[in-house]
DNA sequence: TATTGTTATACTCTATAACTATA
DNA sequence: TATAGTTATAGAGTATAACAATA
């Protein structure tokens, strides 16, 4: 294997990368290694954000944590399908407005949820490690609050009416299968 | 349309947000409205974040601007093959290794590649403008920097395994129609 | 009439495998 | 033998549309 002649390297050591390419970059890492803690959840990395959610009590029914998820309405059926068969969240028809469905955690999916956060917050941990120390924990500040202003932008639709348009399909499913390490 | 009891709301007005979630509205947002921009390019956001990397001569080979990027080989392929089409990029044969091509920005695609540059810049500014003046700048730079990390930490595969099997497959393309206002 | 949730269909995208050329 | 690139196929995931129930 043969080497280049070091003639654009030498000249940009740490060339600036582009901000989607690092932000992917962050993201894929994130979930790669969330999927291999959650890959007993069916649905992976969105199951859990869906546990996340229903832990929180941020939305209530499958409609808002779509929206919080940016996916769609018809995909929340099937993650929740997924996890209420095995027993970890729960649908409550709601009282107040019948055509809605209220996913709340069982006693066993809150257990799972506490042991697998535990986990998601060491991998976050792991992998801002190369970050000198407060850097961590500020990165992590300044992405919760670009989100919720985001959505905050999104929700109300003033000034800026792209911000809303924003939904991407972002296929952020693990595929079940590992690396084979064979063929 | 009824409002809920706000028993939760009222308990946390600000619920802790997991980080896997922002992180992914961050980039949903980010490549939704970047995507209205790169919309002529054939590959969208994935095709500008390949110009991006042939305009900052970070990678040679195809096979390294994959990587990179987290994507297969093969779609490589098809993202060079329209971003020549259109004579944006061209394939050269790498003289070392003449089993590589080294995928350089035509006059044509920088000219393009340094307009959009200018507009997706003015998306990352207006995104982040919910931050405080200085903020947007620190996570910029923090993001970029984590990423840096991550990419080190895999190629050298040292101390972490678990990062370099971060293959998620994230599908980051977006669909040629936009909202049909109609129906 | 609009919205929540479900189902079925069609489509897009991705990964797998096989192949050629070169190291 | 291993790697870069291409091509074709199969598979997974997603969105679209239609439906029932409710506001």
């Amino acid at each position: 294997m043969q080497q280049h002649p070091p003639s654009a390297s030498s000249l940009s050591p740490a060339p600036p990368q582009d901000f989607g390419c690092a932000l992917g970059t962050l993201l894929r890492a994130y979930l790669g290694q969330v999927t291999h803690v959650v890959s007993d959840l069916p649905g992976g990395t969105r199951a859990y954000q869906v546990m996340a959610i229903a832990a929180s009590r941020a939305c209530h029914n499958q409609a808002a944590i779509a929206e919080r998820l940016g996916l769609d309405r018809t995909i929340m059926t099937y993650l929740v399908d997924g996890l209420e068969a095995q027993e970890l969240v729960k649908r409550t028809p709601d009282p107040v407005d019948r055509r809605a469905r209220q996913v709340t955690l069982t006693a066993k999916g809150s257990a799972l949820f506490t042991e697998l956060a535990g986990h998601v917050s060491h991998i976050e941990r792991h992998l801002l490690s190369g970050l000198a120390g407060p850097d961590a924990e500020q990165l992590r500040t300044l992405v919760v609050q670009a989100a919720t202003f985001i959505e905050a932008a999104g929700k109300a639709g003033h000034a800026c009416q792209t911000l809303e348009s924003a939904n991407v399909s972002t296929n952020y499913m693990y595929p079940e299968r590992q690396q084979s390490p064979g063929e």
